[in-house]
RNA sequence: CGCGAAGUAGAGCAGCGGUAGCUCGUUGGGCUCAUAACCCAAAGGUCGGGAGUUCGAUCCUCCCCUUCGCAACCA
């Protein structure tokens, strides 16, 4: 197997609406840092870019919700996320964004490139359209009553209340969330990329060839994509933020964001070749570059299916793997940034890397735990009680302790230098971890190559651990006790000494491409320079020489206390907390309060204080409550969507409003006969509307 | 209900047709250079339940149960 000439690594590009979480660092960029590390380490040439997705509709969406413009915002999360990431020591090349005019001239000479040879197709529709807001709506803008359930609660692209999958056009009496005002169709035009022409190429490329190295997870969601049916998919949007069509004519039409944003690992290239001094072509057009994407799982169409056609369209080479990851949940529940329930990068490096001097051992825990529990192959779970038992028993015990353990015997019983060997002496042991040495770099190397880097972590404490064996089984200590007698001994010492030693040398160019700080606190310990963690120079056994002195010991890692660890989890807990209190910001109703209404019109509805006299889940139904309902003069059954908030036992001889002239309703096959009225409030959370005092049932409410 | 994912030792995970494994944790003993490690020993699993295919099933098939997710954001 010949080497590629070239390497050109991608991280999936953050969008730049927010702050990111572990989760993603776990997902898209430790595992592409740790790979664009060990590549390097290689000497081979590589490029590893990386940048902030600026494009895109939520961008206006986060401005307002800011008070402030989408280029502030960008702006903003751009710069917070690029020093996050150099916080937590990611060595891209480049950290590129895609705002910038390079970027805006790369995606369109691409749509150019696809339209002029006939790849696009242009399809007239007719999309909704709000007059006062000047814009066309995308579906989630647009509120209606749902033609299944008869929720008036349904958006354009789903029902919330019976989840059924809706098209705007279905929605009965659709609604702008903008202005409040009932949109008109618009007809309007845009450039679709047919990716069904392209089913023959993809069931080759990615079922065939890629069948036996890619992800299973990876395959398997292509095959359901593929086999689903091809749609044409929408290129451009009508859209004030964004890139614009470059086409006479296509004013107001943009970019879709999905497909000007894998682009952007292009025009990073193209500008680390400018920073740089060197030719951006071959990394992109020559069959000698192997690319590599790092994503998480949800970008996997976007990466397999939809990217590999524009870059075979444009000409370009296809990525060579795309090693996506699962997700990682956080203490129990998946991280949600709408719920608070997530570990910011940003909150870590506060909390953690910069209460340190320096931080860099922080920082190599947090990468460290990331990597063991990297979800390569299901989602996985972040447990802050996980990360202080990885960090104290695996980092600092094994790893950290045999170090340490080296370092003050060699100081103790060899004077603080790099002791003799005495080939003569070697004995069964020292052979063993000499083999047991470059068996690991072995190891490591195939384990990265597949990309399994929990694995491949894995194996470098491994040989930490045999390290402390080995030192178990040769005792220089006991030895040393017997030196009086045995003047000899000494030697027996300096080859124990001498051989750990050179495997700490070992360990810290094995350990460089997944704790690169901790790395170089050894070689600092070693006195000796970067050079030594060449890739190449593991397995060998003669990295220090003889006779040098080296540095006081040091401790690598220090021990997560329980404490710090009880704050994180408590922090986390009131997080959730805050967000269930009311927000200030959210007093202005984000849809506008319904139309002015005549008294007539409120009297026609019936309210009456009712009495609940039985309450039983409803089968088959998450949400529903039966209820019967002593109204005076008439008991009524009424079923009611409060099953998640209300246990049928707590609420019977409860005192409740209800409208009573509501029409009948079935629902999961039961009648219901009225609706209990219900205060939501802003944690979604339902509370009835009782009289303030016991009221007998059936009193008329106005 | 529907769709998707998952159920293997106390926890986190591998394995996936042929005597059930790893890391951490727990218990007892030994050792001491070390932020202690290492060694020895032990406890702990009817591999969610049931049926089927098979000479043989944790692994394949079917049924069931349970858990999680299914507005948006998002690796």
């Amino acid at each position: 197997m010949s080497l590629p000439k070239r390497y050109l690594i991608t991280s999936a590009l953050p969008y730049a609406n927010g702050l990111k979480h572990v989760g993603h660092l776990a997902g898209a960029y430790i595992p592409a840092d740790i790979y664009a590390r060990y590549l390097r380490a290689q000497k081979r040439d590589v490029v590893f870019v990386c940048g902030s997705d600026e494009h895109g509709t939520a961008i206006p969406i986060q401005a307002t919700k800011e008070g402030t413009t989408p280029r502030a915002i960008i702006d903003k999360y751009h710069a917070a996320m690029k020093q996050d990431f150099e916080d937590l020591s990611m060595s891209f090349d480049i950290y590129h964004r895609t705002s910038e005019p390079i970027h805006h001239e790369t995606a369109q000479e691409f749509f150019t490139y696809l339209n002029d040879r006939g790849e696009l197709e242009i399809k007239e529709t007719e999309q909704y359209f709000d007059e006062e807001a000047n814009s066309f709506l995308a579906d989630r803008y647009i509120k209606g009553t749902c033609p299944n359930c008869g929720s008036d609660r349904a958006f354009g692209d789903q029902c919330e209340t019976c989840g059924r999958t809706l098209s705007p056009d279905e929605l009965i009496n659709p609604v702008s969330t903008l202005s409040g005002k009932a949109p008109i169709k618009k007809k309007t035009s845009h450039w679709y990329l047919p990716l069904g022409k392209h089913e023959a190429f993809l069931r080759e490329w990615i079922l065939e060839q890629h069948k036996d190295d890619w992800r299973p997870t990876v395959i398997g969601q292509c095959k359901s994509w593929i086999e689903g049916g091809l749609q044409s998919r929408a290129v451009t949007r009508d859209l004030d933020w964004g890139i614009k069509v470059p086409v006479a004519g296509a004013d107001g039409k943009m970019l879709y964001v999905w497909f000007d944003a894998p682009i952007g690992y292009v025009s990073a290239t193209k500008q680390w070749a400018i920073d740089n001094n060197k030719d951006w072509k071959p990394y992109w057009y020559d069959k000698d570059t192997k690319l590599v994407h790092f994503i998480g799982k949800d970008n996997i169409v976007f990466h397999c299916i939809i990217f590999p056609i524009m870059l075979k369209l444009h000409g370009n080479i296809l990525p060579e793997n795309v090693p996506a990851n699962e997700f990682l949940n956080l203490e129990g529940d998946k991280m949600s940034t709408s719920r608070n329930w997530k570990l910011d990068m940003r909150d870590y490096i506060n909390d953690f890397v910069k209460k340190e001097n320096g931080g860099g051992q922080c920082v190599d825990m947090l990468r460290y735990y990331l990597t063991q529990i990297a979800p390569e192959t299901k989602d996985s779970e972040f447990m802050w009680k996980g990360f202080q038992d990885a960090v104290n028993s695996e980092l600092v015990s094994k790893f950290g302790n045999f170090v340490n353990r080296t370092w003050v015997l060699m100081h103790k019983l060899c004077g603080g230098k790099v002791p003799r060997l005495h080939e003569e002496l070697l004995d069964e042991n020292d052979r063993t971890l000499f083999t047991d040495i470059k068996d690991a770099k072995t190891k490591i190397e195939n384990l990265l190559e597949e990309y399994k880097f929990r694995e491949a972590l894995f194996e470098v404490i491994e040989l930490s651990r045999k390290g402390n064996q080995y030192m178990q089984k040769k005792e220089p200590w006991i030895v040393a006790k017997k030196l009086a007698e045995n003047p000899e001994s000494q030697k027996s010492i300096d080859n124990t000494l001498h051989i750990c030693l050179q495997l700490t040398a070992n360990l810290a160019i094995l350990a460089n491409p997944f704790l690169p700080n901790t790395a170089r606190k050894m070689l600092h310990l070693m006195k000796v320079v970067e050079k030594m963690l060449d890739w190449d120079n593991a397995g060998k056994i003669n990295l220090l020489s003889v006779g040098y002195t080296l540095r006081e010991p040091q401790l690598l890692f220090r021990q997560i206390d329980d404490e710090e660890i009880k704050t994180q989890i408590e922090k986390l807990k009131s997080g959730l907390l805050k967000m269930e209190e009311p927000k200030k910001e959210e007093v202005k109703p984000e849809v506008p309060a319904k139309a002015v209404i005549q008294f007539d019109d409120f009297a026609k509805i019936e309210l009456k204080t009712g009495t609940i006299l039985t309450a039983e889940k409803v089968e088959k139904a998450d949400k529903l409550l039966k209820l019967s309902v002593d109204l005076g003069n008439e008991v009524r059954t009424i079923v009611s969507g409060i099953a998640l908030h209300y246990q049928p036992e707590e609420i019977v001889g409860r005192q409740v409003t209800v409208v009573t002239n509501l029409a009948p309703r079935k629902m999961r096959g039961i009648e219901s006969n009225g609706m209990i009225v219900m205060a939501e409030d802003k944690a979604g959370k339902l509370h009835f509307i009782s009289p303030a005092q016991p009221i007998d049932p059936g009193s008329t409410v106005s």
